[in-house]
DNA sequence: GTGGCTGCAAATCATTTGCATATAC
DNA sequence: GTATATGCAAATGATTTGCAGCCAC
């Protein structure tokens, strides 16, 4: 838990359990929860915890870069804690959201038109390697 | 009007007002424009239209693959006609989204680990080059 | 001690759904 | 004539806001 009390404190954010166990959540599962899965989980071994906290912290973390918000689905916006450059992958069939590591060299033609980049996002959607293979079995 | 019909007809899709205006509408804004801006736009010179038509015409025109839905700013979809593969650009001053033309070479390399991409969406985020250009001039 | 954090309830906003009527073909 | 599209109103679901009380520092 250190690790995650020493990440608020590099960011001169107040420690809370709240926010200890939020971020705890997100380092230790790299599923791209939602706001609700990220409620629903914690609010078991903490029953006062409340929604608005969840999004009041997610909106905190983003807004120091400690995690980043993904809009992959297009309803609902999910979080990752993962700090390396990377793209993401949703599956139509089992649903899972997966990183993709991708590197694209001519993203510097864009910035030599004027565009500064602050943020950049690869959504990929279809069939994941699994799905893909399960498919092919049926066949 | 006559290519917008011939569109509809084309898909096998019933021909209405409704369909001929909307699909102009997109044919001749390219503005990504949100279900609430062709909405107020169209309802002006239709005053009959309403919001669950345009939600309609625009998810059968996207399931059609006549249009494209992008979800760049995260809270709200919008609308593109434009066929070929491209990406958008969001800039964080003046708010609109450009097209940008980009080919990543390396797209290959998660085909080859087994991903069947169906749909690919590339979002920037930053300022564009006009507030760019604009920002320099007040430095 | 105080300012920021938490948690509840109500509000908001995009989108979806149910259904009766109207219209394309 | 019939199946489908339209348009209204109500429902839903994610997110935001207002505010009173609590807690970290």
């Amino acid at each position: 838990m250190d690790q995650y009390l020493q990440i608020l404190k590099d960011n001169n954010l107040k420690v809370t359990p709240q926010r200890l166990c939020i971020l705890k959540y997100l380092d230790t599962h790299h599923t791209h929860p939602t706001v609700e899965e990220i409620y629903k989980v914690l609010k078991k071994k903490n029953p006062s915890l409340s929604k608005t906290t969840v999004y009041n912290t997610l909106e905190i973390l983003k807004n120091h870069h400690i995690i980043h918000a993904i809009s992959i689905t297009g309803h609902e916006q999910r979080y990752d804690l993962r700090k390396e450059i990377h793209h993401h992958f949703l599956c139509r069939i089992c649903g899972t959201i997966q990183d993709i590591d991708l590197k694209c060299p001519n993203i510097k033609q864009i910035q030599n038109l004027g565009y500064q980049i602050e943020e950049m996002h690869g959504y990929f959607k279809g069939l994941c390697p699994e799905c893909q293979k399960n498919k092919g079995g049926l066949q």
